[in-house]
DNA sequence: CCTAAAACGGACTATTATTGTCGTATTTAA
DNA sequence: TTAAATACGACAATAATAGTCCGTTTTAGG
């Protein structure tokens, strides 16, 4: 538990890689899978992800890629995980991040409201740290 | 990702009921599964490994049950997590939760160190956070 | 002394989430 | 036309978590 995920890894990796470079440069996944030694195929499947949310942009065909389009000090981590992840990933609690099954404890939940706070104190830590930082 | 686990839930959960109460009175596992409607068998491990770990004490028996023993104001969530969980909790990259599989990236992961600090902030807000601030 | 209620502890199953893989389609520079 | 890349969906393998079940031990009270 309170772990980032490979994919989140992989994720804050290759853009941290891609910071390096001078703006515009095209980075591929293989590229960046062989540096890092990264399975490939989850490698692109999460910057494809990074794409699909405007961090990077694509380019197809052969020498296609994908090049860093925001400013690296604009991506904050907390912008990568949600980017990256499905399901609200900093909800701490279990109610929060799985709002379909309802919780059991209802009212008598005295932790809720407190832990709340405690993942507000967690989110703006996340959001403080930006990819610049990684680079 | 980035969640508490049920049996830290369940964990605080209890902690914090113990904490209304009076000093040195007795709580049954079955008494607060019932009370918040928490499965049985697994909040009855988590209070033993509570009690192994001297956050309560345990009597057993007919009349047993468990007991606070530290001050609420004393009991961290950091604390109370790593009490619970086997495994390093607050790791937040896997190459320090699993030190057995050894990192492939090694010398090229430029993201450590600084996610290390990440984890530092982390660290600090669940260890100002106490389960006095749960009652 | 017996019984019932509790903690204790191990093994096991079920469920879920994550990770990794595969196949195929699409795009495009050369 | 080909090869190299992204795009996308489905699937399998693995691991983590949650939950259950079985018994043992302890002990207050009748």
């Amino acid at each position: 538990m309170f772990q980032l995920s490979k994919r989140v890894e992989y994720g804050l990796i290759a853009l941290s890689h891609m910071a390096k470079g001078q703006l515009g440069q095209i980075y591929t996944a293989k590229e960046v899978s062989e540096r890092y030694n990264l399975p490939y195929d989850l490698l692109a499947k999460v910057m494809q992800k990074l794409a699909k949310r405007g961090f990077i942009s694509s380019y197809q065909g052969v020498r296609g890629g994908y090049t860093l389009v925001k400013h690296p000090v604009t991506l904050t981590i907390a912008s990568v995980v949600d980017a990256i992840e499905d399901r609200p990933s900093f909800a701490i609690m279990q109610c929060e991040s799985h709002p379909a099954d309802s919780c059991t404890i209802h009212k008598q939940c005295t932790i809720k409201d407190p832990l709340l706070k405690l993942q507000g104190s967690i989110n703006k830590v996340m959001e403080e740290m930006t990819i610049m930082e990684l680079v």
